[in-house]
DNA sequence: ATCATTGCAAACACTTTGCATACGC
DNA sequence: GCGTATGCAAAGTGTTTGCAATGAT
């Protein structure tokens, strides 16, 4: 993921490419790793002193009225932010907290109204314990 | 729902039946609008005026962990209860705020693992325009 | 000079915690 | 009386808001 992918990505939405934007977009798609705005704040907050939280909350909040990134509510006291659209569903380690990218081909995706409801969006978590924390609990 | 049979869940799992156990459960059991904890007080409190939001909160936990009820974070900003434990999915409606649980027979439910990640639960969640909200606006 | 972006501090809302009180057996 | 259940108030935490300061053209 260049740069260039990211202002482009952006005027394509028609948002002003200003610093903090393209950090926080680039965060994102070459991390993929659905941080909370605190994460974002850590890993940026080096680069740009200056940087608030206020700004985080304020372009995410962009990003997600232009179709950039979408929000996981897949923690109860805060959100998550990802910034791949394509349909994916997601899990969460109830150990270590890390959330993974899972590709699923599911017709829950394509349904388009159930129950006479319309649908405009879906997700789908799992809850578990991921790869990493399931062998370390094996090995102790 | 029968308050006999509120008695006899928390009896079985082993957690004593106060007044305000059996009322918060009797609500989610009686219900099933998926309520957050001030939709609970509101309810509740007008019975029994001396109740406290502490309390909802220590009894819904204890529910939790006793797999009495499940905790949907299908909000952003609040966690929200369902006393059905079956396998189902939910619809939220971005208008009225409205959660409806969704009989789903999806395989998603049935998973043991992904990718190598141990799943010991899952939610499924739809967004979108509820029956009501969509009529309403096909006719404005 | 003007308008959008950013940042600080305060406000907000939901939830948790500490501890004192009340209740049930 | 003793142990649990409950409740109040305060603290904690993630997020939003108001408004001033900064930055870009």
């Amino acid at each position: 993921m260049m740069k260039n992918d990211v202002v482009q990505l952006l005027e394509e939405k028609h948002i002003k490419p200003s610093l903090h934007r393209i950090k926080i977009l680039e965060y994102l798609m070459v991390h993929r790793n659905h941080p909370n705005v605190d994460m974002i704040y850590k890993a940026i907050g080096k680069e740009i002193p200056t940087l608030s939280k206020t700004t985080i909350y304020n372009t995410l909040k962009i990003f997600q009225e232009s179709g950039i990134v979408q929000f996981l509510t897949v923690e109860e006291n805060e959100v998550r932010f990802d910034a791949t659209m394509q349909h994916h569903a997601h899990f969460r380690c109830v150990t270590c907290g890390a959330v993974h990218d899972i590709e699923l081909s599911s017709k829950v995706f394509e349904m388009e109204s159930v129950d006479g409801h319309r649908i405009t969006g879906s997700q789908i978590y799992f809850f578990g314990h991921c790869r990493d924390c399931s062998q370390l609990r094996v090995i102790s």
